[in-house]
Parts: C-alpha cells; structure tokens; sequence
DNA sequence: ATCTCCCGCCATATG
DNA sequence: CATATGGCGGGAGAT
C-alpha cells in the first residue's frame, strides 16, 4: 500500500498542488480523504476566506519529502482510524449540525499547527526553484494559507535563518528553496564548533549528573565558572556568502532571536555527535549565551515555547524529527537531526559521490574527513572569544593545520572567486549527475529511507551506508569505517563521526560475555584531559559498585536518548543508564543512602577532576562576535541549471567564505566537563560502549577530527589513561592491550546494534500532521473541549527546576545542594556492567 | 498532570 | 504616523 501512495503522491506531485494530490491519494481511504481535503487545502478550508484560488506554486512542485511524508502517515493505521472516527463525526454534522458538532467540525488545534501550516506553505514552493526569482509575499500567503500573518512570520523567520529565503523589503521576501542549504549548514556547523557548542551540551550534561549528587556546591563553582564563561557570546545572525545583506533595514534585526535562535538550533544538531538534541538542553545553550544571569523558569520556559514553534518548522523541512531520550527522570522530549550530513569542506572529494555534496537524507550521508577539514577553515575574524592565552596558542596551530589541509583541490564549481580559497574545495562538485537524475536519486533515497524507517531502519541504513562510507578511508575521523568497516550505523545512524568510535574489545569480563567499549571521538579530547591522576584518585575509594554508580549517574545524566538507529551510541552519556537502570530500578529507594555516601565521594573526585582538568583544560572557544560576511558568491551555474547544481552538492561547493568586520578573539571560558565524560559510555549487552570521546584513548579514534576544533588540539589521550579508568571502574579487569589498539574490526557490528538499541523512541513526525491531512484530526470531542475552559494555571515545569539549577549559580560557586536524585539514584547503585547487558537488550527494543 | 504550542497583545522597527 | 515585525507568555488542546 505504502508503495502505492507513493506512487500515487508522487504523480500527483507533478501536478500543481501537492496536498491535494496527496489527499487524493488515499483514494482508498475514502471518506478520509475528503475529510483530509478539505482540511489541507486553504482553498477548501471552512473557517476562512473565501476562496482565493491557490495559486500553483510556482515552478517545481516537486517536493517529494512532503509527500511522502503525508503518504506515509496517511498510510499509518493509526490515522486512517482517526480519520474514520472524525469523519464520521463530520458527516453527521457537516454544516448544520447542533453547536456541539459543529464546533466539532471545527478545525482543530493540529490543524492550525505550525508544523502543519509550514508543509502547506512549502508546498508551494519548489525545493529547488530554477530561478530566484520566486517571490514570496506576506500577506498574500497569510491569506491564501488563511492563516494570521503573524504565523507566516514564525516560518519565514526560520526559513531565512536557512536562508532559504531572504527578505527584499517590506512584505518581501525571495524563495530560494534548499539551494543554499548545505552550505547554510555547513557554515553553521562551522560556527557551532566555534563556540564549543559541543563541549558547552556536554557541560550541561555533566552538570545534571553532578546536581544528582552533589550537595555542596563548592565544586560547582568551577562548573558554572566555565559554563559562565563559556556562554555571553553573542552570536549574530551567521550569513552566507551569496546573499547577506537585504535591506539595511534587515541588517538592523539581524539577530533578531528567532532567527538567530534557529541558527543555534541547528548547530547543536550538526555539532553533536548522536545528533540528538534534547529541548532542556538546547534551551540551556541558548539562554546562556544571552544571559547568564537570569535563568528564571520563566524564561525557560518562554525558550522552550520557541524551540518547539522552530522545531516545527524543521520538521516540515524535515531536517529533525521528534525523538524522546530517556532518563532516569524519565523521558524528554527531544528532537534528531534527520537532514545531511554536513561536512566540512571538500576538498578533494573523491568523487562524486553525489551523497556528499548534497546532503542526502539523513541516512545517507557520508562521514567523511571532510569534517576535520572544515575546522580547518581559517577562522575568518569573527570570533571574538577566546579563552586563555593558552588557548590561543592552540587556535594558531589549529590554523595552521587548517591551512595544510585547504590545499585541498578543488572544483570550481561555484565561483568562488569572491572569498577564499575555501571556496574551491567544494567537495561535491565532482559528480556532474545530471540534475535530474540527483532529483530522482534523492527521491529515491527519501523512499528508501522512509520504508526502512518503517521497517528496520537501521539495517538497511547500515548497509547502504557501509559502503559508501567504506569507500573513504580517508576520513579517518568521521567515519567509524576506515577503520572498523563494521560500524556500519554509521552513516545512517548517527551522526557520522560516531562512526569513529572504535570498539574495543574487553577480553575477560566477569560475566563472560566481552564487552566492547566505544568511545565516542568527540569525548575524546576530554578524555584525554583526564590526568592520570585524576584518574587513580577514584580508585581508593571505589569500589566498584561506586564507579559503577557514578557511570551510570553520568550516563543518566548526560543523556540518555535513543534513537533509531544510531543514536544509541552516540550519546554517549546516557546509554548507559537506559539499559542499567531498568532492570534495577526497583530497588532505588533503599539504597538512596548508599548512594548518598557514594555520591559524596564521586564529588570529590569529580572536583578532583575538574581543578585538574582546569588546568589542563586547553579548549578553544570562539565565539563570533560580528556578523559574517561572507564574499559574495555567485552561483552561476554554467550550465546545468542552478538548481541542478546546488543539488547536486555543488552548493557545498564554495564554502562561504567570510570575512568578517569584526574579528576578534575574545577570551572565553572555556567550560569543560572533563571528569564526566568518562563515564559516559553505553553498554549493551554484548559490549559497552563507551563514549567516542573516551575512547580517545585508542590511537585511531584519536586522530578524529570529528569534533570541534577543540578537539583537535587536544587529543593524545592516553590509552593507558584510558584502560586505567575503566579498569577502575571495573569494567576492564586487567590492562588490555586491546584498548589501546583500536578494536578489532569483527565487533563493529555488534556494536552498531547496541548503539540502535536504544530506546529513542521517534516520534512519528508527521504523524499529526498527516492526521490531520489524513482525517480530520480528531472526532468531535475536541470541539466539546473547547467549550469548557478550564482554568489553567501555570505550571512550573520541572525542566525548569533543572534549569534553575543548571543557571543557579552562575557566578557563585555552589550550586545547589539539591539533587533532585531520587530516581536515578537507586538504579545506579548497583549496576555493573553485567547487569547491563540485560537490560540492553529491554530496552533496545522498542 | 505534562507536553505542545496556538493565539494574539503589544513593544519595536520600518518606511 | 501607519504598518510591518516579531518578542513573549497566557492558557488551552493533546496525551
């Protein structure tokens, strides 16, 4: 069936409208279908006005994602019965129907949802339009969409943040569809890395955990003292280099919050490594570049209320999707990233392997070193932080390397004349497939990728991924392949660098099972920070139940997300605790005590860590201060169409450059996190994970660019460091060499299944939507609800306490004592890695 | 009860 | 000054 509609949605694409093509579709649906039409389509819509005729998108109406989206949901059980269920309500009422059923009919709350009306208002504009000159008019979508101005604002707002549109003037803006995409993503990514988004998600996570346990907060000080620091920078809007400045009057809200919101958004995603980006913390990131001071709930609340409306949008441009990563507190919501991979730069790419340059779906994307170039990438002024001398040092050598790496050859493709030689490394350009046949490929793709979601994901994932990413070694960093082909997750999966993580074999564990222990390559830096000093501290005290308790704690707390596929792995904090704590969990309360004491001791450590990893702490942070301007570019296309091109990758092609007014370095914390990380890692059943980063240790994982810069700089972690720790922490009995080899290859595999273990439950994305486009949203019972208003009182969420204690102190030393533990506190205790394996395997399954 | 997030008031920016 | 923008947060629908 599924493949019918697609089918169906597909020709009907081709015509002018889209949802109503797809509407039709469900021709077998029936009733549904009409109900769903109606819904959709402006022109039908029953509240408002009046029938303006839609007007055809303009050029392409090709928008295959949307469709298939609406295809599948449409295709999902679930709604069809809804759709049933409403239409029947509909039927009876209609139009004269008593006030009960009338209101029923009424459109419902999804219905007016910005996810919702965000798919409409795609649909009318190509993905690739041919030309630019696809104007978009304010009022006149507001109306035809029937919807308040207001509404289109927060769309548009976000889409400008991609700049995929751009606004001309007054109730103007200009549709340029996904041609500049990539490189949108990919300058972001690059100013994410900038700011140590990475290290500052990872702080965050790390504070949680110690907020479990850590009364005093004497510690914390340093904590907040780096977060503090950390945060304050103010990024502006980041432009791209073809097209920067409207308006002067535009310049003046450049950073409007947002767009400049959205743009962190992403970065998180894109400098993640299990992509996966819970709301709390992104809230957290964002507010505290704003402020560090206030951090009322208020105001996290107020941020969350906007990362959900920028979310939406994402998701009809199905960059994200909705996932929940599981905690001990229990599940938050949180969304993945679901758009390409975004590379660095490419330089030489090999070759076309048209994946690349343009961001195929998610899946898809090649890890590629491409990465490691990208940090490359001479800093263009704009950052203005950093944070110690020490630090500086580092950017230099870093520029140093990135200058190397530039060399890279590179394809005209764009001009690139303007900026710099950047430009010309663009990666993709290689493969001249013609436009067409990208269109068809990435449709494909999208197909493909949608029916294995439906299915397995990530098994087919996995092996499409595998080879491709297979075929480049060269990135050693990103992708796991080079040197373990057997990851296959992944590309797909997760973020590509995961891919680095090496697995290591553990050869005796107590249970007799062999434990692989994957480090994720981002941590890595971190981990080497360890001092080994640090490190044997623990041992006095730890017994192993302690360490155990602490992993899992930092686990827990970093995070815990499943997601499909690959995600597992990648976060590296919380995989743990999923697995662990379930099986336990009962027990929590009695050994609350226990806990406590134990808790006491890993402060000390953890403090222990930190003054040390203070000191060593060596990460770069930037933090851009101006706007970046980038040269202008033009993307003429020779000959292909532009579109074609931009598809195609090309539009990687000539990374922006930017040069920025503003340079300046301004010190920056440098937040860091460094004892936490080690704890992180996942363990499955057949094998632990261990966050990339720890693995650091291991000499391959170690060259990993994959992360930020920071990264980069730091990394020789010790193996022996490494292998130490986790001795202690019992999850390695004796030294093994094997840690610090990189794991053998056969294991990859295993490893790749816990990682998709996970339990990241994704939340059917369009699912609402589709219903609504499906059925009508929901049976009459919604209109009833309507009538009785109920008081509503404002409700303090608990993310906000989390907030609170998060921001609490951002100057002051000590956080608060408070823990709120209590339910991740029993779990822990008593998990060791035998337990977990178990437990993997519940909660893989999902 | 919590999660989402729509709605639209109202401060600002633009023109 | 009239509008166009968009920050913001109350409060209600969805779960």
């Amino acid at each position: 069936n599924i493949m019918g509609f697609l089918f169906l949605a597909v020709q009907e694409n081709h015509s002018s409208e889209p949802y109503r093509n797809v509407l039709k579709t469900p021709l077998k649906q029936t009733a549904t279908s009409h109900s769903v039409l109606t819904e959709i389509q402006p022109d039908c819509q029953p509240l408002t006005t009046p029938p303006k005729p839609k007007k055809i998108p303009p050029a392409d109406p090709w928008t295959p994602t949307s469709n298939l989206k609406m295809l599948i949901s449409a295709a999902s059980p679930e709604i069809r019965s809804r759709e049933q269920r409403r239409e029947l309500s509909n039927n009876t009422s209609q139009e004269h129907l008593s006030g009960d059923e009338y209101e029923k009919s009424q459109p419902s709350r999804k219905e007016k949802s910005l996810g919702l009306l965000c798919h409409k208002f795609l649909a009318r504009y190509p993905d690739y339009p041919s030309t630019e000159n696809d104007f978009i008019c304010l009022d006149e979508v507001a109306e035809k969409l029937s919807v308040e101005r207001r509404r289109i604002y927060d769309i548009v707002n976000v889409l400008e943040s991609l700049h995929m549109v751009s606004r001309l003037a007054k109730n103007r803006y200009v549709w340029h569809g996904r041609h500049h995409l990539f490189k949108t993503l990919q300058a972001l990514k690059k100013v994410g890395e900038e700011n140590k988004y990475t290290q500052q998600m990872q702080m965050i996570k790390k504070r949680e955990y110690e907020q479990e346990f850590d009364f005093e907060g004497e510690r914390n000080e340093e904590t907040a003292r780096n977060f503090d620091s950390s945060e304050h920078s103010e990024m502006p809007f980041v432009e791209l280099p073809g097209m920067e400045f409207h308006a002067a009057s535009v310049n003046s809200r450049k950073d409007k919050s947002l767009r400049v919101m959205s743009q962190k958004f992403v970065m998180l995603f894109l400098v993640s490594t299990p992509q996966v980006v819970s709301l709390e913390v992104a809230a957290k990131i964002l507010i505290g570049e704003d402020q560090l001071e206030d951090l009322d709930k208020s105001k996290f609340k107020t941020k969350i209320r906007r990362l959900y409306d920028i979310a939406n949008v994402l998701s009809s441009l199905e960059l994200i999707k909705k996932v929940h990563v599981t905690e001990e507190r229990g599940r938050k919501p949180a969304f993945k990233w679901t758009g390409p991979e975004v590379l660095p730069e490419s330089q030489d790419t090999k070759l076309e392997t048209t994946s690349t340059t343009c961001p195929p779906p998610v899946s898809e994307s090649i890890p590629s070193k491409e990465q490691c170039s990208k940090k490359l990438f001479p800093l263009r002024g704009k950052q203005n932080f950093t944070r110690h001398p020490s630090l500086i040092k580092l950017v230099k050598s870093i520029e140093n390397d990135r200058r190397k790496i530039q060399s890279a050859p590179t394809s005209p493709v764009k001009s690139s004349a303007s900026t710099d030689q950047n430009v010309s490394a663009s990666p993709s350009k290689m493969a001249p497939v013609p436009a067409i046949a990208k269109h068809q490929l990435e449709g494909q793709s999208k197909k493909v990728r949608v029916v294995k979601m439906e299915l397995s994901q990530s098994a087919l994932e996995c092996a499409l991924s595998l080879p491709e990413a297979v075929p480049k070694p060269e990135a050693p960093l990103s992708t796991a392949p080079t040197q373990q082909p057997a990851l296959t997750l992944p590309s797909s999966a997760g973020p590509p660098s995961h891919s680095s993580v090496s697995p290591v074999i553990l050869p005796h564990t107590p249970p007799g099972v062999p434990y692989a222990i994957y480090l994720h390559p981002s941590q890595t830096h971190t981990v080497t920070t360890y001092s080994p000093t640090f490190m044997l501290q623990p041992l006095p005290c730890a017994n192993v139940t302690g360490l155990k308790n602490i992993n899992s704690k930092v686990l827990n707390k970093i995070t815990s997300e499943e997601g499909d596929n690959q995600t597992a792995t990648d976060d590296p904090t919380k995989p743990l605790t999923a697995k662990e704590r379930p099986p336990i969990k009962s027990e929590t309360s009695p050994q609350r005590g226990v806990k406590r004491s134990q808790a006491l001791q890993e402060n000390n450590l953890i403090k222990r860590f930190r003054s040390d990893n203070k000191s060593l702490n060596t990460s770069l942070t930037f933090f851009p201060s101006g706007y970046l301007i980038p040269l202008t570019q033009y993307i003429h296309d020779t000959k292909a169409s532009s579109a074609d091109k931009e598809k195609a990758g090309i539009c990687s092609s000539q990374r922006a450059t930017y040069s920025s007014p503003i340079a300046g370095v301004i010190p920056g914390t440098a937040p860091e996190l460094k004892a936490v990380n080690i704890p992180a890692f996942h363990i499955t059943p057949l094998n632990i994970m261990l966050s990339p980063t720890s693995i650091g240790a291991a000499p391959v994982v170690s060259n990993s660019c994959l992360n930020s810069s920071n990264t980069s700089s730091v990394r020789n972690p010790s193996p022996s460091v490494l292998s130490f720790t986790l001795q202690h922490v019992g999850l390695i009995t004796a030294a093994n060499p094997a840690l610090q080899h990189v794991p053998a290859p056969s294991q990859p595999e295993n490893v790749s299944h816990s990682s998709e273990n996970t339990h990241l439950q994704e939340e059917k994305v369009s699912k609402n939507i589709l219903q609504y486009i499906g059925h009508g949203g929901l049976s009459g019972k919604n209109s009833k609800s309507n009538s009785c208003k109920k008081p509503c009182v404002p409700r303090e969420s608990q993310a906000q306490t989390a907030t609170e204690h998060f921001f609490r102190t951002p100057g002051g030393p000590n956080t608060g004592s408070s823990l709120s533990a209590n339910s991740d506190g029993t779990d822990r205790t008593s998990q060791g890695p035998l337990y977990i394996p178990q437990r993997k395997l519940e909660v893989s399954e999902d």
